[in-house]
RNA sequence: CCGACUUAGCAAGG
């Protein structure tokens, strides 16, 4: 059994659930009892790999063990099934384990509430709330609102979520910053900043203190509507309530100046990032990059890359698609493939969007679908699969140059590969 | 008793 362990650990990291499997089936073939370590191991692997049918078989193997698995483990499952987008599934076991009398959690029903919100079944997951409700030991935390909530907000029904939020009140919880938050969002994504500056104000009277979250989401609702002016003065307002803009608020900023076609106000942002003392990551530097690609400035695009390059930071496949995108706009098909040799250099292997901007470079120039061609077999010749935008620019190229039969022709190719015209 | 589970930022002229 120790060696078991030590050979399932090893394979653990290495993902290799197949394995660990036999492992564990040979362990019980031989009469011996796996402990609770070693399950819990294989069926952490399992969820891990999003295979949460067999994660549930091995639960039931450790039944048949006597082992009880505790209610962690049991969570676990409940929850790939809900990340697998299969809560019906999550609800099976549910219901399995209550004729069991296996103790059931809150927190297994906050992971169903979340997983039918995901499914869009926010009408469902409120069912599951008030039947907690009602229950003696199983009522909603401040969390389970919070989810519920944040499920309306996804399906911008912003009234149910105001309609949680009195349910809460109702049940002697207490709304907590994130509920507000959800609430900010909510307005957000229907495109009411002034609505979420109202919900702001009324968690300042909570009294609750806004967080970065809530000013980020503001920040956001203001760009979207490209109001970058407001936006900027947000940003500064949020001194004072104690709030300090940090990384992801200045991307936010960032881009809505590039969605505002201001590449110049999202490059002043990034200064002021370096004023902050802040070092930018990663993203930040993508977005800069986008808001130079996005303008028509691949020549700036470029200078952020060096600035990168010298920040340390490493560049990423989205980095060089990004760069791809700025000579795509300014019809640059070949600097753009070139930049297949640098990747190369880099070590980063291109993907479906690198390749796709490729040749949505060739497709914007008549003449030059044979390129664009080209780059599309080599596409697949590096095993890169290619999808419906794929195709879908490439038709889009050869309609644009006349070739309408060329354009038919990979209609057909896309049908035997399985992928569904859109 | 303490954790855990909930809410913000970035790439493809179709």
């Amino acid at each position: 059994l120790k060696d078991a362990n030590a050979k399932l650990q090893q394979l653990s990291k290495r993902k290799l659930w197949k394995e660990m499997q036999a492992i564990l089936q040979d362990i019980r073939r031989k009469g011996h009892r796996p402990n609770i370590e070693l399950y819990m191991l294989v069926i952490s692997t399992l969820l891990e790999r999003r295979l949460p049918a067999a994660a549930q078989k091995v639960l039931e193997e450790m039944a048949e063990d006597d082992l009880q698995p505790n209610s962690v483990a049991y969570y676990l499952v409940i929850n790939g099934w809900c990340e697998a987008r299969r809560v019906d599934e999550a609800l099976n076991l549910v219901s399995s384990m209550r004729k069991s009398g296996i103790q059931l959690t809150v927190s297994m029903f906050n992971t169903i509430i979340k997983g039918l919100g995901a499914e869009k079944r926010a009408r469902d997951a409120m069912k599951v709330l008030r039947i907690m409700e009602k229950h003696e030991t199983l009522k909603p935390t401040v969390i389970t609102y919070n989810i519920l909530m944040n499920a309306w907000s996804e399906e911008e029904n912003v009234k149910e979520a105001w309609t949680v939020m009195g349910m809460m009140r109702k049940a002697g919880v207490a709304p907590d910053v994130v509920s507000y938050n959800t609430l900010v969002k909510a307005y957000g994504k229907l495109n009411r900043p002034d609505d979420c500056e109202r919900v702001m104000r009324e968690m300042v009277d909570a009294p609750l203190r806004p967080d970065e979250q809530t000013f980020g989401l503001v920040v956001k609702a203001y760009c979207e509507q490209k109001r970058m002016e407001e936006a900027l003065s947000l940003v500064k307002r949020m001194k004072r309530y104690n709030v300090v803009p940090n990384i992801t608020i200045f991307t936010t900023l960032m881009k809505g100046f590039a969605k505002a076609s201001k590449p110049d106000g999202a490059a002043q942002v990034f200064e002021m990032i370096k004023e902050q003392g802040i070092e930018p990551d990663i993203a930040s530097f993508r977005t800069l990059m986008n808001a130079w690609s996005s303008s028509d400035q691949p020549d700036r695009a470029r200078v952020t890359l060096d600035e990168l390059l010298e920040a340390g930071l490493q560049p990423d496949v989205e980095i060089f698609s990004i760069l791809a995108k700025g000579y795509l706009r300014v019809r640059e098909g070949q600097k753009a493939e070139k930049l297949l040799e640098e990747m190369k250099n880099y070590g980063i292997q291109p993907n479906v969007v690198t390749y796709t901007t490729i040749i949505s470079a060739y497709c914007s120039k008549s003449g030059e679908m044979e390129e664009a061609m080209r780059v599309f077999q080599a596409m697949q010749n590096a095993g890169v699969r290619p999808n419906v935008f794929t195709f879908g620019t490439l038709i889009w190229g050869y309609c644009e140059s006349m070739k309408p039969r060329k354009a038919e022709e990979l209609l057909a190719e896309m049908e035997r590969m399985g992928l569904e015209p859109d």
